[in-house]
DNA sequence: CTACTTCTGTACCGCTTGGTACTCAACTCG
DNA sequence: CGAGTTGAGTACCAAGCGGTACAGAAGTAG
């Protein structure tokens, strides 16, 4: 059984190159070009080891979130629903400030926010994505509850809407340049809104 | 003096359909046959009336600052601190989620956060119309601290930026379908948050 | 070595992009 | 009326887009 000449570049290795471009430049504002370019390979390449342009994308978009953006996992495992919201926000911090990126920002929230019909996909997979992290802290949050360390009265698919929503808006200050010590203090204020 | 054929449409009317557009599709995700569909003219006429298309997303960002995203100045002329940010938020929560932009959202923020080459001007232009509203913000804040309605040590600029970044906040999470009453609420925690 | 399979690289596809040349229509002024 | 000016509309441009056909190189199996 013949087995073929063997790819002469790492799969996985090279999305990180895509991810850097797709984290600058967002779905749209990223050509083929850009892509082959940065991850040194041909056209052809590309489309037959991860599909079209929308597929690389989704996978980028994995790594990503296996990646950069872990926190928004690891922050679950806190032992306390504040300390997991803290985790979160300061992990953002992080991210959107990363040097990977030099213009600033969260992959989840820069990527496609309004596109036209062609980024279409692209948009929804990325609101899918922020709906999903909302959505597991929620559910932390409720589980907090269930432990006693959240009072239960507290709405809280309402305090996973806020941290998220503080998150986002890092995302953007940070694309127009906002540093993170800055950032941290913003968290530091949106932290002392936290209940009881 | 001859005057010559007078134009068939109202220039800054028309400027309103292209609004709608940029702000629904964003800088990079409109073409400019969406641009001359929505407007109801041929392309040489947009070209005569506006310059470019980059000229012409700045056209629209002015009359946008001017109409739907008033309350960015309005908030100012509030009597307290406390007061323009409040207006503020409230302001942006009901352009957000505004019948005028389905998909959700404020232009400022998802017009172009991230993008390619072509797109530069256009981001920079967004994120410098972003930064002079946190600027006008702080501004008012300094003013409250002369006045005594704001803490003399409480820090203006962190202030502001943490108003500014909120509101960014709610931008996106409109994107992703949250009603305004949702964030409604996610305003009144971050204003639970206020300085003493 | 030959047969077979799979990747590489060039060269190309049709289509859309932002932008414009040019002709004709509509208007004012003398 | 005609001369002069300006907008409207068609038809077009080069360049870039996402995507692919095809020939040859590189490997394995027998």
């Amino acid at each position: 059984m013949a087995v073929g000449r063997p790819r002469a570049f790492d799969v996985e290795e090279r999305l990180d190159r895509a991810l850097d471009v797709f984290w600058r430049q967002g779905y749209e504002g990223t050509a083929l070009s850009d892509l082959t370019e940065a991850m040194g390979i041909n056209r052809p390449s590309l489309y037959a080891a991860y599909g079209n342009k929308e597929a690389l994308f989704g996978r980028v978009l994995d790594r990503y979130q296996d990646g950069p953006a872990r926190h928004l996992r690891t922050a679950l495992e806190e032992p306390t629903a504040r300390a997991a919201a803290e985790h979160l926000l300061r992990g953002s911090v992080a991210v959107v400030t990363s040097a990977r990126n030099p213009g600033g920002g969260c992959l989840l929230v820069q990527g496609a926010l309004a596109t036209g019909e062609q980024g279409e996909a692209a948009r929804a997979r990325l609101a899918d994505g922020r709906r999903a992290a909302e959505t597991a802290l929620r559910r932390r949050f409720e589980r907090a509850q269930d432990e006693g360390d959240l009072a239960p009265d507290e709405d809280a698919a309402d305090l996973a809407r806020y941290i998220a929503s503080v998150s986002f808006g890092l995302s953007v200050h940070a694309s127009d340049g906002t540093g993170a010590e800055a950032l941290h203090r913003v968290v530091d204020r949106a932290l002392a809104a936290w209940p009881g």
